[in-house]
DNA sequence: TGTAGTGTGTAGTATATGCTACACACTTGC
DNA sequence: GCAAGTGTGTAGCATATACTACACACTACA
């Protein structure tokens, strides 16, 4: 039960599907520079997922959300931990204390942050 | 410049001047689980920061805040990022709006997510 | 003067990560 | 039937990570 394996397959299957010719294995590998075969075998969860330079440029190709792709990987971009990193005590405390907080509470969050009328 | 190194080196000293005898490399490196000559090399370093284990260990033992030395250490630990894995998107959007906030926005958002008063 | 405590130097090791190179087999269309 | 396009199998490899084991040298002090 490989999840980033099976969604990445599932995902280039349908667009395979849509454009035909276009997402191949190989078209897909050689547009996220890996090798073919390395590519089956991810999606078969018979290697773990690529590193975080791959994991991002097929979430462009496959049209996906990197951060996403990235967690279905077990990772976080090293761009988000490099915030956290600058910043490590009050970063951990918020998401801790967001860590059981429903996900409009959050989202809520971040619009009062981004409108920045609060 | 070993920011991390410098940094446990000057805090061990510090506490070994305060109680002599109970931070020496060796006691130190043995309540931590590791090797005295690896930790002498952590600390000049000549060598990179130990793991996650080890470096929470050592925040421990040297009276530290572990997110901090992490960070330190070019890490942001397993336990966030767990959190931040559960909903990528979620929180990723919400660091990166964080990201140019100054220290004292965001601990106000700290503050009234805790107290559940917004 | 010897032994306990201190740090350091040398020389490794095991495991994980992130891949490549290339041959093989099957299907489809001409 | 053969060429192009498809996926897969085998056999690696380079680099990084996270350490261990043990000998050596210096200092203090009893």
């Amino acid at each position: 039960m490989s999840k980033f394996g099976d969604y990445i397959r599932e995902k280039r299957e349908a667009l395979q599907k849509e454009s035909p010719g276009t997402y191949s294995l190989r078209k897909v590998a050689s547009a996220v520079g890996i090798e073919a075969s390395y590519l089956s075998k991810i999606e078969r969860g018979q290697q773990p997922p690529p590193g975080e330079r791959s994991i991002s440029a097929l979430a462009e190709i496959l049209n996906e959300d990197p951060d996403m792709m990235l967690a279905l990987a077990g990772k976080v971009s090293d761009e988000l931990q490099e915030i956290i990193r600058k910043r490590p005590k009050l970063f951990a405390r918020l998401i801790r204390e967001l860590r059981d907080m429903p996900d409009h509470a959050v989202l809520r969050l971040v619009r009062e942050v981004r409108d920045g009328n609060w």
